[in-house]
DNA sequence: GTAGAGAATCTTC
DNA sequence: TTCTGACAGATTCGG
DNA sequence: CCGAATCTGTCAGAAGAAGATTCTCTAC
């Protein structure tokens, strides 16, 4: 059997790294799939693509950076290594299968010394792409897209089975194995079935009813978006099992959706797609409360009032019927007869605009997110961000002032691109910080940005320039949580700049008491937690 | 030897 | 989770 | 009518927050 030399995988890195254009991108990685051996397309894809582990793996790595920063301040110097037979894709996939093993009293040490070991015998490129792949952050400019590509030229499908087939495959390193072992027939042959969770469809992102209903035609369903987790629920007769988003199975930490699901879903066979909310009182309780609860394996008191209830807004499978590819009208057709309107999404379809505004401020009322807004004849598209789907959320912008700054990394490395926003303690004259955000500014806004910034310097700490308050920011985000972490108590969730406010001075942000306000607000919708 | 604190990592959004 | 930018293909514009 | 300019879809990569679990370390 073939072996292929782990160096000649770092080259190819290498040389994607450089390569801009993305047609010769997929030339090479065609190019190279096609000269590996059968046993060796999982290993090499998935260090490629910096997934070592597949998603439904209960396994990972558990090497971050401080065990690698201490591993790399001792390894011996390259200069001294007496072995000099280069490793194998195969060796080093190895290697990190064991890291990955590893568990249970002593592991810690036991990880470090595998990753010494491994990193001893590489040399410092091949070190570098070894850890990059461990971070899962390649930075060589291909990821699943452009596999996909190449794997639809290797076999000489259509880039459409190639996708198809993905949606129905957990990991891109055993999608690439079946097109290289079992050819177009191999990718054709792979479906949906039961205890086998794929990847939930996602949706785009959109700013207002109005933009929803130009986009999705002229009659358009609203369901209800619910501020919780999503869940795939398979069942077959009495057996359940329940799988997040990255499709492990959380089916033991939540025994209560279990009977649920059996006491409100009538047939034998089928698979759902919804999302898990946490309710106290009949009101919601906050995405940051939830997750004390969700698979958790003891409960404490305060939280032994939470109720877990799913709601349910489509079907993917129904007594041996695939239904990915009947539109999204059809499926709900189906959903609704089997499922319980009581775990049913809340929806509407309407053309009428100000249906659809009186809907979102009832979401909204109840305390959930916003909406979802889906054209109707859309299929399901299993892992994909379709144009089908679109969220609608409520976002709160407030005025906020740069306190630090950190350099960035990558096509960022330049400019200081990861700001502290802080508001006013009118209380105590001082600002406190209240989340950081790198998100929303241009290329030339940061560029811009770094010049005043380090004009305002007044210290460094080990990463974060810090400067004189001055410069103020309109920063967007979804919600005021509770933070044990900075000393205002607050944090933002999904914190982004929405625009430089030259107009606007230091002594004009918002005050750390009207955050607090925007806070103590939310539960007029949501459940306190005594917390 | 063990309890509890702390660090590191992972997972959800 | 959100956001921006690059590439590639499609479409429109100007002479 | 044809090449250039502009638009559009898709992909990649920049990083945020909290909370739970698991392992390690420290004090007794």
């Amino acid at each position: 059997m073939h072996r292929t030399l782990f160096n000649d995988l770092v080259e190819l890195c290498r040389i994607l790294e450089r390569t801009r254009s993305r047609t010769e991108k997929i030339a090479l990685l065609v190019r190279f799939l096609d000269k590996l051996g059968e046993d060796e397309v999982i290993p090499a894809v998935r260090i490629l693509s910096g997934k070592l582990l597949p998603e439904y793996s209960s396994r990972s790595l558990e090497v971050g950076i401080t065990l690698i920063r201490r591993v790399l301040r001792t390894l011996p110097d390259r200069g001294l290594i007496l072995e000099h037979r280069p490793m194998t894709i195969l060796e080093v996939y190895e290697l990190l299968n064991r890291i990955a093993k590893a568990c249970g009293e002593g592991s810690r040490k036991r990880k470090e010394r595998l990753l010494t070991a491994l990193l001893t015998r590489l040399s410092n490129t091949e070190r570098e792409y070894v850890l990059r792949s461990i971070f899962g952050e390649m930075r060589i400019g291909v990821s699943t897209g452009l596999l996909l590509e190449a794997i639809a030229r290797l076999t000489g499908s259509s880039i459409e089975c190639v996708k198809r087939a993905y949606m129905y495959t957990p990991d891109i390193g055993e999608l690439a194995s079946i097109a290289k072992i079992n050819g177009i027939d191999g990718l054709r042959r792979t479906t949906l079935s039961l205890f086998r969770p794929i990847r939930p469809m996602l949706a785009e992102i959109c700013y207002s009813i109005r933009e929803a209903l130009r986009e999705l035609g002229s009659i358009v369903a609203f369901e209800y978006k619910y501020d919780g987790v999503r869940i795939q629920v398979h069942k077959k007769n009495k057996k359940v099992r329940i799988y997040t988003r990255r499709l492990s199975d959380i089916t033991e930490g939540i025994p209560e959706l279990v009977e649920i699901v059996l006491d409100n879903i009538k047939c034998d066979e089928i698979i759902l797609d919804g999302e898990l909310v946490g309710y106290i009182d009949n009101k919601p309780v906050r995405f940051q409360d939830l997750m004390r609860r969700f698979r958790r394996e003891k409960l404490s008191k305060d939280l032994g009032s939470m109720n877990l209830l799913p709601y349910f807004f489509d079907v993917l499978y129904y007594n041996g019927r695939v239904l990915t590819d009947i539109s999204y009208e059809n499926r709900w057709g189906i959903l609704e007869k089997v499922v319980d309107e009581g775990i049913l999404a809340n929806r509407i379809v309407t053309k009428d605009m100000n249906a659809a505004k009186d809907f979102l401020k009832r979401a909204e009322e109840e305390g959930h997110e916003g909406l979802m807004a889906k054209r109707l004849d859309s299929i399901y598209t299993p892992g994909v961000r379709a144009k089908t789907w679109l969220k609608i959320k409520k976002a709160i912008t407030i005025d906020l002032v740069i306190v630090g700054a950190e350099w960035g990394h990558g096509r960022r490395s330049r400019w200081l691109s990861n700001y502290y926003l802080a508001v006013w303690n009118d209380s105590n004259d001082e600002f406190l910080v209240v989340g950081k955000t790198f998100k929303g500014l241009t290329d030339e806004e940061f560029e811009e940005m770094t010049k005043r910034l380090l004009k305002l310097k007044v210290g460094e700490t080990e990463r974060v320039i810090w400067v004189k308050p001055k410069i103020v920011v309109e920063v967007a985000f979804n919600e005021v949580q509770r933070s044990p972490k900075y000393k205002s108590g607050y944090a933002l969730r999904f914190a982004r700049i929405t625009r430089i406010r030259y107009d606007k001075s230091p002594e004009e942000v918002t005050t750390l008491r009207e955050l607090g306000r925007i806070y103590e607000e939310q539960f007029k919708r949501k459940a306190r937690l005594n917390k």
